[in-house]
This record gives C-alpha cells, structure tokens and sequence, in this order.
DNA sequence: GATGAATGAGTATTCATTCAT
DNA sequence: TATGAATGAATACTCATTCAT
C-alpha cells in the first residue's frame, strides 16, 4: 500500500467518523440546534477537518441526510419479496416497514426535520415517501385490484402517503406516545400491536368500495 | 373605562401583539431557528417587551405553543356534531379534521416541533392526539360497535394515533407533497380528494375484521 | 391641614421611602450592582417617583450616601464625651467606636464604596476620618500631651487614620472573619474582645516615645 | 521546541494578556461595574477567547483575583529575613509591607472588593491576612513576648488583623486622602512617615501590658 | 492531512431611563 | 403626584468559520 493510499484511507475514514457523529447529533437537534464544535468533539476529529471535507455546516447537514436515507433505502432493498398473495405480501409489508422505522429513529426525526424546512428538495420527498419501501404498495395495491381481491382505488400515490402517515406518526411522536402510554417503542411487542391496527386499517380500506363521491360532497360542510 | 383598565388593555394588546408574532416565527423555524430579535421587530414591540412578558425565550415558545394548541381546541368545540348515523359521522369527523389542518399549518407545524422536541410534555401530546377532535372518533367507534356497524377494536387509543398520523402526515409533509405532485395543499378540493383516503381506510378498518393474532405472528419475520 | 400640605407630605414620604430602600441596596451592592428595579420594588414606590426625586441613579445614589453619613454623624453627635482623664477617655471613645461601626454596618460598606470610587469628594473623607468621631481623638492626644501622659504625636491626622483603618478594618472584612474566625461580629463581647486589643494598640502607642527618624532610614531598605 | 508547545506558549500568551487586562480592570471597577468587552480590547484578544479560557465574567475575576494574591504573596516571600531582634525586626517587617501597599494598588483594591463582595471565600481572607506576609508577626511577637520585650498579647490573631487594617486603610481610602491631604501615597517619603506612625503603635502596644479586663467592662456603656 | 487557537458577527438578556395616562 | 408600560442602548455570552503551524 502507497504512503498516498494510507492517507487516502485515513482521511476517509475521518470523514466517516464525522459523518457518524453529525447523523447523531443532527437526527437529535436538527439543523438549528445542531453545534458544529459538539459534532467535531464526538467525532474523535476537529472541526477543521468538519469544513475540509464537508463546506459549512449546512454542507454537513446534507451529508448527514443523504446517508441516512442511503443507509435506510439499502437496508429496504435488502428486505425479500416472497411471492405470496397480494393480502398476505401487504401485510408484511406494513409489518416490516413498522418494525423498520422502530429500529431506525435517525431516519425518521431526519425526514422529520426535512419536513419542517422549507425545502421542495423532492429527492427527500422521494424517500420519504416512495423510496422507503412503500412504493411496492402501489404494485401490490395494483396487483390486488386486477386479481380482485381490492376494490379500485383513485390514486395510489394519496394511499402511499397516507399509509406512510399512518406508519411515521407513530415514531414521530415517539417520546410524547411512550409517556403517555407508558409504553416502550423500541419493543417489537408493541411495533406489532401497533401495526395490527395499521393492517386493519389497510387492508380494510383496499377491501372496500371507494367512499362515493356524491357523499362527500354534502358531507364536507355542515361539520365546519 | 378606568386609566388602570386601558393600561392593561394596552400591555395585554402588546402581549397580543408579541405572542401573534411569536407563533409564526416559531412555527416557521422551531425554538432553536427562530429569533427573538426578528420577533420584536414583527411585533411591533421590542425586545425588552418580550422579556418582560414571558420572561425568556424558552417562556414565549411555550406561550405560542399554548396559544396555538388553545386556539386549535376552540376551533374544534366550536364545530357542529350532529345526531347521525356513526358511519356518516366519521366520514364528517375525518373530513374536517382534513380541513381544519389545511387551514391551520401552524398548529400542523407546532405539533411536529414538539414531536421532535425531546420533552415528555403529555399536555401536547394530549392535545395532538386526543384533544385535536379525534377523541370523538372514540366514542363513534364504541358507538358503531354496539350498533354493529363496526367490528370490535382494540386498543381504541392506537386507532386513534393512527387516524391522527395519516391526517397529520399529508401536512407535515406539506412543502415535499406539493412539490412533488404540483398540488396546492391549500384548494379544498385537493383536500377532499386526500379525505376520501383517508376515509376509506377509516370506515374500511373498522367494518373489517381484526387481523389475527395467529396470522401476523407467522407474518412478522420473513419479511425481514 | 390643607391639600397642599398633604400631598406635600405624602411625596416626602415617598421620599424617605425611596431613600431608605437605596441606602439598603447600595450598601449591599455598590453603585454598580444595585438594581433600579429592586430599589423601587423595596421601597413600595416605583421607578418613575425614584427619578422625579433624585433625577438619576447616581442622584440616588448620592442622596444614599449623604443620607447615611449624616445618621452616623448624628449618632456620634449624639453621644456623651464625660469630663474624664485623657488615657480614660481615649479608651472609651476608640471602644465606643467599635461598637458604634458594629452597631452601623452600612455605613462601613458605604465608605469602603467610596474608598475604592475614583472619587475625590472630600466632605465624604472628612466623615470617613474625622467627622466620625474619631476627629476627638486629636483634642484628646493634644491634652494628653499637655498633661505629660503621653508622648509627643508627629502628625496628628496620621494618627486618626491608622486608628480609624484599624477600627474599620475588622468590619470591612466582616464576612471574611466571621467565616475564619467563626464568631459573630454583632455581638458585643466579640466586639470588646477586639477593642481590646485597638485599645493597647492606641494607648501603647500613645504613651511611647516616637520612633527616631534614624532608625527607620536604615531600616526601610534591607527588608525589600 | 515542537509546534505542539509553541502552539501552547500563544495560547497561555493570549491567557495571560486577558489576565492581565483583566486585574487591571477588575481592580479598577469591580465584578459589576468591569466590562467585558473593555477587557477584550485592552488584551489585545477578543472576547470570545476570554470565555474559551475563563468560561464566564465570574471566572475571569476569579482568575484575576488569584492570579494578584499569588503575586503577591511571591512579592511577599521574596522579602528577606534578616535574624534582627525581635523589634527591629517587627518596625521593618510593618515599613516593608507599607512600602509592598503603596506599590501593588491593584492588591490593595482587589482586598477591598472581597471585602465588599458577600463571599466567605476564606483563601482570600487567609491571603489578606495571614499570608500578605504579617504571620510573621505573629511569630515575631511570640518571640519577643519569649524574650520579655513584649508584653503578653491575648489573641494573636486579633493583633495581626487590627495592624493589617491599620495599613491597608491607608490605601484604602487613597484617593480620598491624597485629595484631603495634598499628598501623594506613590511617594516613599510619604510612605516612612505613616509608616513611623504604625510602627509607633505596634510596638508600643506590644511594650504595653494589655488592657486590663476590669478597666473596659465599666467603659464599655457610658460612652454611647 | 491534521490540529488547537483565534475571530467577528450575531444572539439572548438586562438595564437605566422616559412616556402616557 | 403617582404608576405601569415602553424603549434603545448596552452587556454577557455563543457560534460558525478561518488561520497558523
């Protein structure tokens, strides 16, 4: 190995070491609340080797969220796709990406905090909402319509986000659900009971007949 | 009116004034982005107003959380629930619900602040989850059980997360979503089409069977 | 009593008020550390009655100081100089001394303000050394002298400081003693204990024939 | 010398110019009426280097504190100790530390705003009174009470801070006196003359039989 | 490439003082 | 005269970023 390739690999390993403890402290503080001097000390590195390798702070911060959603797409894609019936494969899916986000905290407060900025970057979207797994949702969905076991649905890209919703709320407010409940949400017990109501929920929708439109249309006022 | 009298009606206008401003700077950029400087300037008033008031930073963020959380809960007492069917009364709950959240995004924001903030302030979790109206989605379904239009629940308080989380989610998301479908998030009419969903999944759920616990135990694993 | 009179009255009142709540303050905090705010809360007043009294913090301030300074010289005035020997009077007037600074702390911690203010006031050094009863001190070496029972004094006004330094001395370090000696500096008897050895101090010095101007000019250098 | 300790030596640099603007500030105007940025500017570092060295205005005014009674306590050690008997040695050891006064002000001011402060910090009152080099006094008068040239003292301890007050207050209330008296304390001739002047009361306090405890217990009230 | 020191612009907070009633 | 509200200029402290070695 080359004196050049040592250096290489040391400097990319420093960047990696940084890279870890701003995807920490970010996840926790957000961009605002994020320090770039508590960063560089839990880094092991300093912090001018945070702006040789990453810019600015922002830099970092866009690091940060790109290999978190990296990490979270590659740990999707390594997930099977038995060939099963469209009802069973829904389930497990809603099941895996539940106990996903259980066991993934970092990447659900980033996309958190990336819905609070006021970025239309829609490559985060992206992942927030399609990348993340659920967009097989939407074969199956399409799967399940065509072997008649789901009833039509309008459009499929409003149920991903609503399933997604449904799944996210739960970790989004992690911290206010667990001292409410009193409930640990890191505990696969719970992510199960959980995701039975989400089951239900889904596969009771794509069950049923589309709400009509003529009865929501009186519907909508006289509650407001 | 007394002088004593228009004095504090003069400091609770400038209280007014400052917490006015205080909830849209804190609902635009969090406790850690906003600035106590660009919120006396917004508010008319200056800085030392606001410390006078509510004592730090810290103080106005909870007063603006609380204002907004208030406000929201006003809004909800004050809609109408009229004696119909459960089934009719859901769709009416749920489509709202929708609506309220589109036209309040601050509360939307403040919630997802808080979600990310590491406090265990159950009040806010309270006023999120239950307060926001959806308690009522509770009391529905008991209703819709006994009446046997609805399978059996069980855990009512997950139902409700869940229901709350894929509402919250489309405006949480606000920004990505519009973006990303070229929607505006603000047209009633995008709103009811999310609602119809939203709807869907609801009444379909609760007229669905329970999963079984026999079926995703097996289910869990593999997907994994 | 007519109206005029009253009001009169009453903004006197006010005054003294005022007064007695800054004397408190900035004795305790000096000039510097002592808050406008608290000074008004104290006096029961507010804060625009403290400026159209005294103008100005500093007015104040002042008024504080003279304020004291005349109590504590009302208080020496008042008391009984009996028509005794010079060594017995002497005796009494430095132990009476003693206890008058036990007895009036704030006055102590005004004039340690002053001493370390860049000011030159003079009527505040006059109180300081001589006005503070000590000034008897001159009269009573002067007739000492005449009477043959003590020795001759170079300077008398150096005489008048050296034994008001060492009288204020232990109350200028009160907390510091107080917490390394563990006795309380209220209490007569500690204060007796001290004044004992003022007294030796004083009278020794007073009956011994002074230094010669020979010995300290060898003497001054070698000890540096 | 390695980059390592040179990049050390300019930090305890920058430290010790901060230090040293900051007695020289502290010493003029105290904890509360010192500016931090007035210090900044007159190291010729910045503000920011203060708090990364000190951590707080407090910190900075303890360091300053220290950093005077440490050198002159060094000052004080580093005075000889020629084996003299015990008078001669006392008048030296009282002109020396006159002459110490009157050439470190900023030990003398610092003492004064202990004084004031509400601190019972002891290492301060030990440094003031014992260790500014008067425990030598201590030993002195032991010796000579051993030798029969002084005559007994009750509480060693009384003496050493009534002879310290004497000479501190001279200093104390400089400003006050060069202003009443038209001299000037910086003058080593002014110096001897208050110096004869407690030189005369120590020791003839110390010749002296102590004040008999019968005498002052009828004294004691018909003064006041 | 790596590191500790340095910095200027900013950020929350405080204070003496004045205004309006 | 009396009072609570209001204000702008400081004031202590912080932070992202850069420099020197």
């Amino acid at each position: 190995m080359t004196e050049l390739t040592k250096r290489k690999r040391s400097a990319e390993r420093t960047r990696a070491q940084i890279l870890d403890a701003a995807v920490d402290h970010f996840a926790e503080a957000g961009l605002d609340g994020a320090r770039v001097d508590a960063i560089a000390a839990a880094s092991g590195s300093n912090k001018r080797m945070i702006y040789a390798h990453f810019g600015s702070k922002e830099g970092l911060y866009d690091a940060a969220l790109r290999s978190v959603i990296e990490a979270a797409l590659d740990a999707m894609r390594a997930t099977a796709h038995p060939d099963l019936p469209p009802e069973e494969r829904t389930r497990r899916l809603v099941r895996g990406y539940m106990h996903f986000l259980a066991e993934h905290p970092r990447f659900v407060r980033f996309l958190a905090w990336q819905g609070l900025a006021n970025t239309q970057d829609t490559s985060v979207a992206t992942a927030d909402l399609v990348g993340a797994g659920l967009d097989r949702l939407v074969q199956l969905a399409e799967r399940g319509v065509a072997d008649g076991v789901f009833q039509p649905v309008g459009d499929l890209r409003h149920l991903v986000v609503a399933v997604n919703g449904m799944c996210l709320g739960f970790f989004h407010r992690r911290a206010q659900l667990e001292a409410l409940w009193g409930v640990d949400l890191s505990d696969p017990a719970t992510i199960d009971a959980l995701a039975d109501v989400v089951e239900r929920l889904v596969l009771g929708g794509l069950r049923a007949a589309p709400v009509t439109a003529a009865s929501h249309r009186d519907a909508s006022e006289p509650t407001r």
